[in-house]
DNA sequence: CACCATGTTCCTTG
DNA sequence: CCAAGGAACATGGT
């Protein structure tokens, strides 16, 4: 999935061209993406509403809309699973393949797709209430982060990934900010000192806002005609500049050597996900 | 054919 | 009861 960065400059697009936008038709090709709640009562509530802005919240995009009869706001709260997209683009354009919902906005269209169909589009904005601080704010803390981890031995690359616990960093950030704060993945997280819990802090930081500063820069595919990724993920896009494969110091990169020392990259798997780590800066 | 994939949730096991 | 591990979800790439 599009981890926090990738959802930040997705919301930073979409924000001016939905704001103000009507939704003049709804239709839902995939029940299940509309979760929780049913398919009738999404449609109904959306049809004829206007988007009033969008924003982040860890990996979820929250839309708020408003119903110009009565002048009430409520959300839309969306997740991109592994391999949703959203597009918006002209209503006549051809509708990508594995479409799940579709916003007509008049002479333009706002595209949910998603090959996997692990995403969720809901009016229930109940699913944000469990998840941690936001990393990029000073909600997200050393002192706070210590305490939650006090006690846990479960390996500190796995208490990452509890979006509980902070919102926002999957599976290829938890490994590149365990590099950068050299800290070794299986470490215990109950064990980890204050020195290497405020390093981390600091390495998730660094790594996200670097990663949203990329996306940032690179000219995306927003409208999802070019058939592939409208977002920056990692490998290597078609016709990418060299520094995008540059981008990451360890995920994916098995058998490379480390950028710091020389060493190749290992892969390890923790809770049936891949860890890449270098074993020689990454010890603690 | 085999294995892997940016995430979350549910079920089983200990 | 809790923590941890694994499978499921569905599709595609290598």
């Amino acid at each position: 999935m599009p981890e926090l960065p990738e959802v930040e400059v997705l919301v930073r697009h979409l924000d001016p061209l939905l704001r103000g936008a009507r939704v003049t038709q709804v239709e839902v090709r995939r029940a299940k993406v509309v979760r929780p709640g049913s398919v009738t009562a999404f449609t109904a509530a959306l049809r004829g509403a206007r988007f009033t802005g969008v924003r982040r919240r860890g990996k979820y995009l929250v839309f708020t809309l408003r119903r110009p009869s009565t002048r009430d706001a409520f959300p839309l709260v969306g997740h991109l699973g592994m391999t949703g997209r959203i597009h918006v683009q002209v209503a006549r354009a051809p509708l990508p393949k594995h479409t799940a919902v579709q916003l007509t906005l008049g002479s333009r269209r706002l595209v949910f797709e998603d090959t996997r169909y692990f995403g969720r589009l809901t009016l229930d904005a109940g699913v944000l209430a469990g998840l941690g601080p936001e990393p990029l704010t000073d909600e997200f803390r050393a002192a706070t982060l210590r305490a939650r981890l006090r006690g846990s031995r479960q390996p500190i690359k796995v208490r990452l990934l509890d979006q509980a616990l902070v919102a926002g960093v999957g599976n290829i950030y938890a490994s590149e900010a365990l590099f950068r704060a050299g800290i070794a993945p299986r470490t215990a997280a109950g064990r980890l000192t204050g020195a290497q819990v405020a390093r981390l802090v600091e390495a998730i930081r660094q790594v996200l806002r670097e990663a949203i500063r990329f996306g940032s820069t690179v000219p995306l595919d927003w409208a999802g005609h070019g058939g592939r990724d409208g977002l920056f993920y990692y490998g290597r896009a078609p016709g990418a500049p060299d520094y995008y494969e540059e981008r990451l110091a360890v995920y994916d990169r098995a058998g490379e050597p480390c950028r710091h020392c020389g060493t190749p990259i290992r892969r390890l798997v923790q809770a049936a996900r891949s860890t890449f780590y270098c074993a020689r800066c990454q010890r603690s």
